[in-house]
RNA sequence: GCCCCCAUCGUCUAGGGGACCAGGACGUAGCCCUUUCAAGGCUAAGACCGGGGUUCGAAUCCCCGUGGGGGCACCA
């Protein structure tokens, strides 16, 4: 049954960086609006001078192109609900807070931080709840407003009801029941005149019809307020949807850098933006984040962009916390490198040769994408396996060169032999060249496992490289001949000085 | 301290009263394949937090406890 088009919002602040939690509810958001054909919207929540960021925004993004989410509206792209800019919406803001106190929702508050603080430290003295004791709210509004006139600094609170409960219906959990008394009388508009979230994201996500609002649980504390305000204004409610929180590998507390547990950088990767320089695919990345809190059957793990706006419903998120499992994302991203043709995966792999100085040429990187493609999980891992393709010398460990159970001499002896054969052959080929060697590991007594041991450290100088034969083929016989030589001298070298 | 949310293998999860001696994926271990490493194939170990109810019957519903998480700003 096709959902009515839904009318969703991104809405980050602008204060630090575009974290993998912020990225999944932005997904989220993407694949109901694709799914029914309605609108995202990317709106910028800036109401908080302190902490704003100017570079935030545009890593924001970033990032979300890189996840290939798009948006329909927002402010680079305009709307016909503009400005998608809180900061430039103080007007609406004003009118709307005009409205709560008329209608004995909101009122002024002249108290200063001062007095605040000190109230809260003798409530926290006397182990109660920091609250607003209610000292303005019991103001004449006519005194208020004059008060207000006179350009006496103030903030405006809501006038939270302080009997009965408030019922708010989240999707994935049901109502949530909260008794009054424990909610306080929030700020809505600051002393700056700018307007809180809470005034500020109920007000924009009414008037641009939001229908459907994603949002991290840390916002189910103050659920009740928003409802609240939705009431007090008679709104219609949008449906509300907490999603679950990130939580470290360890599965001990909020997700966070610090945590290094499975993670091969040394701490937790929760940006975006890294994860991408890092070498992961964003179609693996989506995938990944996408299971974390949401499921389909049981046995489809595997979702391009397009299946996941097929298959995506609320009714399959889960709100239980979720460790995140790099293993699991290392796995997925091996899985889509190994399905990306070959060109593509080059296409991709190339900027990180770049980026470690390393000069690739069209034609080699096209014979050595196909060799490498089964062995990386990121892509930054193709220049690590490879680069001994692009340098002039490689410098095998001497001890590295002694093949299994044998000596020094004798693997020196079997490197001259190789570089013999290598030499002499008519064909530099795989097919020819992979019979002569095996031949001549016959000859030599020795397992192919041997010699070949000896030629891919002294060829790749490596332990662990692409398939030895195709290597070398690559290479060229010359450079292959050159590097053999060298291991010999290093053996021989070896010989005499053990 | 107060309020709220959550609770199935180490992790992500399937499960929404009988189809479950609980299924899948990642990871782990073993075997096969193999010139290294991978990839691939096969196999194994591994969970319903505890206690009360409700019911003929509970992983599934209710209550309590415990554990975990989140929040308690003129931040979002």
């Amino acid at each position: 049954m096709p959902l009515a088009p839904a009318r969703v919002r991104f809405a980050p602040s602008p204060t630090g960086r575009f974290h993998i939690g912020s990225a999944r509810t932005a997904l989220y958001n993407y694949l109901l609006a694709r799914q029914t054909g309605g609108q995202l919207i990317f709106r910028i929540e800036d109401t908080d001078q302190k902490r704003y960021i100017p570079e935030a925004e545009q890593e924001f993004v970033e990032a979300l192109k890189w996840h290939g989410i798009k948006w329909d509206e927002g402010p680079d792209v305009g709307g016909p609900y503009a400005p998608y800019r809180q900061s430039l919406r103080g007007d609406i803001y004003h009118a709307q807070i005009e409205e709560m106190i008329d209608r004995g929702a909101a009122y002024a508050c002249f108290c200063t931080p001062e007095r605040l603080a000190e109230l809260r430290k003798s409530q926290q003295a006397r182990k109660e709840p920091p609250r607003y004791d209610g000292l303005c709210r019991r103001l004449e509004p006519s005194t208020a407003e004059e008060r207000v006139r006179s350009g006496e600094k103030h903030v405006v609170r809501f006038k939270t009801p302080q009997q009965g409960e408030t019922r708010g219906v989240d999707v994935l959990r049901g109502e949530i029941v909260v008794q009054n008394e424990t909610l306080d009388d929030y700020i809505l508009m600051k002393s700056d005149g700018l307007p809180t979230y809470h005034l500020a994201a109920m007000v924009d996500d009414h008037l641009m019809d939001v229908t459907h609002v994603f949002r991290a649980s840390e916002w189910l504390p103050t659920f009740p307020l928003h409802v609240l305000i939705y009431e007090a204004m008679e709104w219609q409610q949008p449906a509300w949807v907490h999603l679950s929180v990130f939580l470290n590998p360890s599965g001990k507390g909020k997700l966070s850098k610090r945590d290094a547990e499975g993670s091969k950088s040394g701490s937790a990767v929760i940006f975006s933006l890294d994860l991408r320089n890092m070498g992961y695919l964003p179609e693996a990345v989506n995938n990944w984040m996408a299971l974390m809190g949401w499921s389909y059957d049981d046995h489809t793990e595997l979702f391009s962009m397009e299946e996941l706006i097929e298959k995506f419903s609320i009714e399959k998120l889960n709100p239980s916390p979720a460790a995140v499992n790099y293993s699991k994302l290392d796995h997925f991203n091996g899985v889509y490198i190994r399905g990306l043709s070959v060109n593509e995966l080059q296409k991709r792999i190339e900027p990180f040769y770049a980026q470690a100085g390393i000069e690739t040429s069209a034609s080699l990187l096209n014979q050595i994408t196909p060799l490498i493609q089964e062995r990386i999980r990121t892509l930054d891992e193709a220049v690590q396996i490879s680069s001994f393709f692009f340098q002039d010398e490689v410098h095998p460990d001497p001890q590295d060169l002694i093949g299994k159970n044998l000596s020094p001499s004798e693997s020196a002896n079997a490197a001259r032999e190789a570089q013999m054969l290598m030499d002499t052959k008519s064909s530099f080929e795989i097919e020819p060249l992979e019979a002569a060697l095996r031949d001549l590991a016959d000859q030599l007594e020795l397992k192919p496992g041997q010699l070949f041991g000896i030629l891919r450290i002294a060829v790749t100088g490596q332990r662990v490289s692409p398939p030895l034969i195709e290597t070398m083929v690559i290479l060229g016989r010359e450079t292959v001949l050159k590097r053999v030589a060298e291991a010999v001298k290093l053996l021989e070298r070896l010989n005499d000085s053990s």
